[in-house]
DNA sequence: ACTCGATAGTTGACATTTCTACTACACTGA
DNA sequence: TCAGTGTAGTAGAAATGTCAACTATCGAGT
């Protein structure tokens, strides 16, 4: 904003050093930023529309429904959704409030929150999935050959491994 | 939430007709979910921090620094971002009120308005991009070997052109 | 010129996400 | 035992995004 000589020519030196994307690199970023938004977009709007649920809460039932008990700690929620905690405690509340969740505090650990799948959050779930799937094929699977789905997924999860946990 | 027997009948009859992921789709998928979920956050945070710029604005930033006159149309940036038009104007105001950018309607008709980038927004710019390619490439590019990266950016220009404009 | 439907953009209410600070409990080591 | 440090989760405010309603202008057809 009301920058010393010196910074500005350190800036100006490290510009020389910048390693820019290739225009064929400009290219797929673009794209890449593109597709997500307009994906995301296109999930969430499904969702919404046909179920009444965002895309987080959706991703909460789906990993409810999978777990033991169809219960999991509020803290290894949030880790596998790649959501912070906060993020997951608002939308968990919001959730209970409307009956498909339910928080109870975790018996072993006096700190810990268990959060259980209720049977109107799996009903709603089972009510869900199918058009969440089939707007899933018909935006992304389906538009990809199989070896581009595959690198895709490869590819994603090594980003997901560089940029740790 | 109160259903007849119709709709469940028909709807468990649709089950049947769902073509559910196969595993290793749904592999292929929680990773892409996970990888771009940790990824925009990734690059959220090193703008925020480094160059006081949500990725929102740097993209603004960045179509403007591209255009003729530095000038487009609100609608024209709406669409080059993906975004909604009511997202752009807020995100706009906000840029507006920093003095990043400047707003005036457009003399060939009347309905539109011309966002221009004011030399401050561009020496914003020019100060925060070299550390948003650097997490860029950190993040992904260098994640990635080059046919990856190149199968992930037509895997996505194909999904942005599937779901439409 | 006039009317109608479409387009451009804004606005404000509402929902969601992020940020920061806080409480409570658990574990470790003296 | 208990002080210090780390972990789990929450709460509320601020920032950001979405939605629906609105104003104003354009442009085609009459």
């Amino acid at each position: 904003m009301t920058p010393h000589v010196v910074t500005e020519d350190r800036r100006a030196a490290d510009v020389e050093h910048v390693r820019w994307l290739t225009p064929d690199q400009q290219r797929c970023w673009r794209a890449y930023l593109e597709g997500t938004a307009r994906l995301s977009e296109a999930l969430g709007r499904q969702l919404e529309t046909e179920a009444g649920l965002s895309l987080a809460e959706y991703e909460v039932l789906v990993r409810l429904s999978e777990s033991d008990g169809r219960t999991m700690r509020m803290s290894v929620l949030a880790d596998s959704l790649a959501h912070s905690r906060s993020r997951v405690t608002h939308t968990v509340a919001r959730m209970e409030k409307h009956g498909l969740v339910a928080r109870q505090t975790c018996s072993a650990d006096g700190r810990g929150v268990n959060c259980h799948l209720t049977d109107a959050g799996f009903a709603r779930l089972e009510a869900a999935a199918p058009g969440h799937v089939a707007q899933v094929r018909e935006s992304l699977v389906d538009v990809l050959d199989d070896d581009q789905f595959r690198v895709l997924g490869e590819a994603m999860a090594a980003v997901a491994a560089a940029i740790g946990h």
